[in-house]
DNA sequence: CCATCGTATCGAACACCGTTCTACGAGGGT
DNA sequence: ACCCTCGTAGAACGGTGTTCGATACGATGG
């Protein structure tokens, strides 16, 4: 998918001709369109302007438009998995598994459209099965049952695409209306909850200063160590331990 | 919110009059559109329609879509919070977190347009900042800094809300169309796991009898134990420990 | 009892979307 | 020269959120 073969892109030069495409520039502009202006700007008719046809051309080569974000999210997939195929060969499937979950998350806030759709997705195209896959061979060398394993993928994934999908929401329109830079509109933000009051609202008072100065990176990798501090506890107790809570 | 005062409801019976509503009424027939056929069915004509009176009327309550959205999620969010707070009172505060995530993860079930719409927003709204609220103060018993803390229930609520979100979608119509139980069709995937064969994919070869069984409520518990787990080894480390990887 | 005025309802229209139908060009094989 | 298939494309259909202007209701004040 990655590697695909070179496409005739358009028709040379000859005269005036109709346009011609092929499945690869047609998901390439449509790649190009939702990262340029996300996923509610790619609509039929954008597409086909850009690639200088008529709409329903389109649909010789997708059947829906939910096949055309399908079949990009497969195409963007297939390039994190070459991006990332490095990251599998460390000594401790732990950090293999962290690394390989913050290149994903960086994919994801490149492309707020990529983890949107990621959840909206069953998961099972081949692509996404793969770096499912991926993960889960890391975790084969943990001692833990294949309920545990397949629990904690099952987790890792949820969460990654989770916040990535939680960031990837357009910012609120006072933001955008106010014309703050983010950290001002942040400190706008923290002194809100400064004033809510320490006695109705302990905790957001109590924090406000970190919500102001807060990276969304940071808050990421702190859950998701959270998450693998859990998982390597539950691999030292090794695999008899019960899965349940007492 | 929750407990709003009582609306008129219709017109009595007084010969042929035009509807009469109320934005008690709007967003109590908008929640059972919700409820009873999902997010993409709650258009203003249908709501309209089960109103009993025209399309522009609805926008005398609320100023758009999105809006009515908001203040349905804000209701039911207000729902959870009365239902939840017998829940703060346990002697351990991560267990208490743990309830009320589950409290929380219940409702994103049974409402899926509920979480997904949680997830589109940015959850500042007077409830959702109150829920927030609330699992911070149970996290202010643990020996945290402020920074571990409001990470650390950055994080939670992402888990929630993500793997919610993930379930809320509508499952494939591969699914659908086979007019089998879930269970049988759980099996089929399983059986398509297996056959992926051990060398390319022992992973989901090794794991094909978990997906074959596997209870979404279990999956997520456990996720949410790991996190949990994490969490409470971080707060025995004590506030001194660095936040940051090495 | 009537005139007034703000509140609330509604029908019709607009712009845009995904999708489908149908016709029509271009190129290669025979 | 023919045909036949592969692609392209215009126009239309049914649906959506949203807006506009007219219109009715119900309380208020004379």
């Amino acid at each position: 998918m990655a590697a695909a073969g070179a496409a005739p892109a358009r028709t040379p030069a000859r005269g005036r001709q109709r346009a011609s495409h092929s499945l690869d520039t047609v998901l390439g502009e449509a790649i190009a369109i939702l990262d340029e202006s996300g996923e509610p700007a790619l609509t039929f008719r954008a597409l086909a302007a850009r690639l200088g046809g008529g709409v329903a051309s389109i649909y010789w080569y997708v059947s829906s438009r939910d096949e055309l974000l399908e079949k990009a999210t497969e195409e963007v997939m297939g390039r994190v998995l070459v991006e990332t195929e490095p990251l599998v060969h460390g000594p401790d499937p732990i950090a293999n598994v962290r690394a390989i979950a913050v290149a994903l998350f960086d994919e994801f806030v490149r492309r707020p459209w990529f983890g949107q759709f990621m959840l909206r997705n069953s998961g099972m195209q081949p692509n996404s099965m793969a770096m499912f896959e991926r993960l889960g061979q890391q975790l084969m060398r943990l001692d833990l049952t294949p309920r545990q394993q397949f629990h904690a993928v099952s987790s890792i994934v949820s969460y990654v695409v989770g916040v990535a999908a939680d960031l990837a929401e357009p910012p609120p329109k006072e933001f955008l209306e106010s014309g703050l830079t983010r950290s001002e509109f942040l400190e706008v933000l923290g002194q809100r909850w400064r004033e809510l009051g320490p006695e109705r609202f302990p905790f957001a008072h109590h924090v406000a200063g970190e919500m102001a100065v807060h990276d969304d990176l940071d808050v990421f990798r702190s859950g998701l160590d959270l998450l693998l501090d859990g998982l390597r506890l539950q691999a030292e107790r090794g695999a008899g331990a019960s899965d349940a809570a007492p």
